[in-house]
DNA sequence: CTAACGTTTGTCCAATCGGTCAAAAATTTG
DNA sequence: CAAATTTTTGACCGATTGGACAAACGTTAG
């Protein structure tokens, strides 16, 4: 009798060595991007022979799907939370704290990500075209009707929402150089601190002065 | 007698041919990154053989590290134009135009940089905590004085500065999948003057409602 | 012409790559 | 216990890689 689950049966190690071999593969993929990524090199940071590792992932290609298809769940998730029914200027300030949270939590996702988009996208294109843009064209009819309702300032949704992704995603894939350029003192722990402080007050007030 | 070129000194074929290189690199290396590109491949884009392109540029890394030296130093120009004369808002307003138009016009430098720093900037790295960041405060000291000043509003330089490189590079190296998002229509080639619009708005109205 | 020099290519090499396979080792099952 | 099954590994393979090299080709100067 089947207990439910879909095709592949695995057993307790199984799903422990794959979580291993997946986390392992983060770690380099997100570093190196895939083709500068080697079998021998996710072996070793998890700890185990390559033809091991190629026991619980047939190809390459295997692993990094599996990790694109998962990424993507949770990656689009404060997205798919940006909701209706609270104070529209409040949703987006939480939405832009949660992102540059995740940024801040998950950098390699956030790299990895980076990486397949640069090359073209070419293993999740379909999803980009499919699935993502009916996410964001959802939300970019939620929020023209802030701005029919006069809550929020009239401009393009679908802009805002890539300058929400450019600006935080920035803290995770462009870290070094954000650390570099920031320097010793103020490239610290704080720095997700005060980019919060920055890019709350951007979205909501821009640059110029008051009065 | 010297010409007072120094060191190498070269035909006008060798010149011809080293440019005819980098420009095939630049293409090659900007989609696949370092190490997904091969030295074959950049032969083929420049129609030449591999042992000839080996005859130009000893080692591959010799390629990557002319074409991303020659990058910085036109990737910076519109910061180092940042200046303290003109109108603030003017100003700022008018280097994320610029910034933009290198993202529209210049998409594979934007992507080649993008590569380097998601990796860690392994080749780079002393110039981002040398002249770049030696640039970045000098301009993030400009940029405090027009707060003092009350010309613009209170807020952090240098995050200022990364926001903007965020927003506009973001329209080069995620180009894929802003062309998915916003799908046949709008992501033609309007794409960028909408961008441009949105951000001059961010910028400086950022989102509260007029009132 | 010929010698000298710059350019181009076919051929080759060692290293690394993704992946296979059979056999050993460990674990589970009865 | 022993048999069956799952897990692990060493050895190996063909393909691709960056790069070396000498010979061929082209051009120019005397």
């Amino acid at each position: 009798m089947n207990t439910g689950t879909e095709v592949p049966r695995r057993t307790r190690i199984q799903q422990e060595k794959r979580e291993l071999i997946l986390e392992a593969a983060l770690e380099v993929f997100s570093t190196h991007g895939f083709r500068g990524s080697t079998i021998d090199q996710i072996a070793e940071a998890a700890g185990m022979s390559k033809p091991n590792l190629l026991y619980y992932f047939r190809r390459k290609e295997d692993i990094h799907e599996t990790l694109m298809l998962r990424l993507l769940d949770t990656w689009l998730a404060p997205l798919r939370e940006l909701d209706d029914i609270g104070d529209p200027l409040t949703e987006l300030r939480s939405y832009i704290r949660r992102k540059l949270e995740m940024a801040r939590d998950f950098p390699r996702e956030s790299r990895l990500f980076a990486n397949e988009i640069l090359q073209g996208a070419p293993r999740i294109m379909p999803l980009l075209a499919g699935d993502l843009k009916t996410l964001v064209d959802e939300k970019a009819t939620v929020i023209k009707g802030w701005m029919r309702a006069g809550k929020i300032a009239r401009t393009d949704p679908w802009h805002l929402i890539f300058s929400i992704w450019a600006t935080t995603q920035h803290y995770a894939d462009f870290d070094v150089q954000v650390r570099a350029v920031l320097g010793p003192n103020r490239g610290g722990d704080g720095r997700f601190e005060d980019a919060a402080r920055f890019l709350e007050q951007l979205f909501l007030d821009g640059l110029k002065p008051k009065g």
